[in-house]
DNA sequence: CTGAAAGCGCTTACAG
DNA sequence: CTGAAAGCGCTTACAG
């Protein structure tokens, strides 16, 4: 021991993959890479796999990351141990191509079924979280902004519904605007809402990009925000600063959503028993910023007289 | 070969990499994680390693890629065959451990001296660009906002005084502030510019980071962007889209910047003669948003009666 | 309990 | 030119 100390030896790993058929490797598969949303998840996944001996190599970014065998074909030329898998725009075949991999996976902040192991967002309490910081504002037409259909985004809508529920407050389908996830989506929902009658004092967006965009059409409209409008976001990050006025949003330590997805993936190679194939990755606090205000009279006057 | 194909053979990349000494793995070290520019970076270097049948792993993602001594840990417990190195805050540490590595290492936009390989981007032909760019729209009192004293934020400010030269136009000392790279930065650089005689009416900021500052100082003294200031920036990325007014910048491809230099680096490693030590990674358009406009008897009316 | 041997899957120097 | 052998540095089953 002392000896190994002296000359700082340490044991060769292609020696030992070779011998023990196994690499200490594990890959990221990330076809969203424009999402900034994956840097701190790839930080956490990162720190995890040091902590555990393991190396992590990105596997395929952006456009590669897209092909459903992706996987099976790193497999066989680089002797990963398991995966890290988040998808993009097939996500189906992606998932199903998860299942038939011939070593572990965990699928981050994607959801399979029950059995495939799983770390997700507890996206429908920071959906309530934010829903119910518009209601102690004071504001009683919210709207959601985002996407509806995927299982992520339901989950969200099932939050903002369960939140005025709990206040005692029918839904109105006319204030769940379906506008996928990006800025475009957002512009074209704020007009959609402000068109119809009885339009919302409060919007909840699906992330910062539909938030941008829900901005951008207040502003073209003449709406001050947060004056005539109040609008909250989903996932807190260095944009929501950058925004103006600068956007409130609920934080989710997603660097942690990277570590535990890892540690699950670590505990499946090395056979050790999970606890539960479903991780929730719980919200922080809400970030209050320029972007959301108390509904008072004078606003409400001010809004009513420009629509 | 034939069987090769029948029976998908592929080499154990484990018993190649014990016998041959080399493991077909580069590093990349990248303390400033939470710029988004790395995304882009990251993404080519992937692509560049793949496409030379290299494996690319995150070696120092955040505060853990500050430590100088990082790159030789890691070369002894991971058997890396090279190193992308980009700095943090503890440049000149980790820029002279870079030197002393015992395997090939690349600088990613960062300098060293002129036998340390790099690449860097063109900062001068950028800065001139957005700088004439300004000049184009009448702008005459142009004001540079960043860092002045590193490397790459010299080479910016050079670029913006030879523009001015070409124009005829004195560099005005007064319309260079110091402004670091954040957004607090920025802020103030815009109220010490304005509460100075003879302020400028076009201003050119080192990153988004510091524009998002000088606009939101902006609009708390009043000042209508572009109207009565336009604002240009040097990096366009997502988040020059969604900043309000969008922001006029220079692009750059910075995942060619990653591409060339993991080229370089495995070129380094194979013992490739490299043609130079030195790349630069040239410019692409400017992309013109809303945060500039040409420069009118109007607007500069405007502008005279509010300060 | 300790220590020598076999073998993981390659590459390359060497014998035929 | 072709083919068998040695050896990279580990780990683990086995002999002593």
């Amino acid at each position: 021991m002392q000896a190994m100390k002296d000359l700082s030896y340490s044991p060769n790993p292609h020696a030992r993959g070779l011998r023990m058929a196994r690499s200490g490797t594990i890959a990221m598969i990330v076809p969203e890479i424009n999402s900034p949303a994956f840097l701190p998840i790839i930080y956490g996944a990162q720190k995890a796999a040091r902590d555990r001996g393991y190396l992590m190599i990105l596997g395929g970014l952006g456009e590669e990351g897209e092909d459903p065998q992706l996987a099976s074909r790193m497999l066989a030329s680089n002797h990963v141990d398991g995966f890290l898998i988040s998808t993009g725009r097939n996500e189906a075949e992606q998932l199903a191509a998860a299942r038939e991999l011939e070593v572990p996976s965990v699928l981050v902040n994607r959801y399979l079924d029950a059995q495939h192991p799983h770390v997700v967002l507890d996206d429908l309490r920071g959906a309530m979280a934010v829903t119910e910081y518009l209601l102690s504002l004071g504001h009683r037409r919210i709207a959601f902004v985002g996407g509806l259909s995927r299982f992520l985004g339901g989950r969200r809508v099932a939050g903002y519904k369960l939140a005025l529920e709990l206040a005692s407050i029918a839904f109105d389908p006319a204030l769940a605007v379906e506008s996928g996830y990006d800025r475009q989506g957002g512009e074209a929902a704020l007009h959609t809402l402000m068109a119809a009658g009885d339009p919302p004092t409060a919007i909840f967006a699906t992330n910062h990009l539909v938030a941008a965009g829900l901005l951008v059409g207040a502003q073209k409209r003449g709406l001050r925000v947060p004056q005539d409008l109040s609008i909250a976001s989903f996932y807190d990050g260095p944009i929501a600063e950058l925004l103006n006025p600068a956007l409130t949003a609920v934080a989710f330590p997603l660097d942690k959503l990277g570590y535990e997805s890892t540690q699950m993936l670590v505990d499946l190679i090395e056979g050790i028993e999970l606890r539960t194939r479903s991780v929730t990755i719980a919200h922080d606090k809400i970030v209050s910023r320029g972007s959301t205000s108390a509904l008072n009279q004078q606003s409400s006057a001010a809004f009513h007289r420009l629509t």
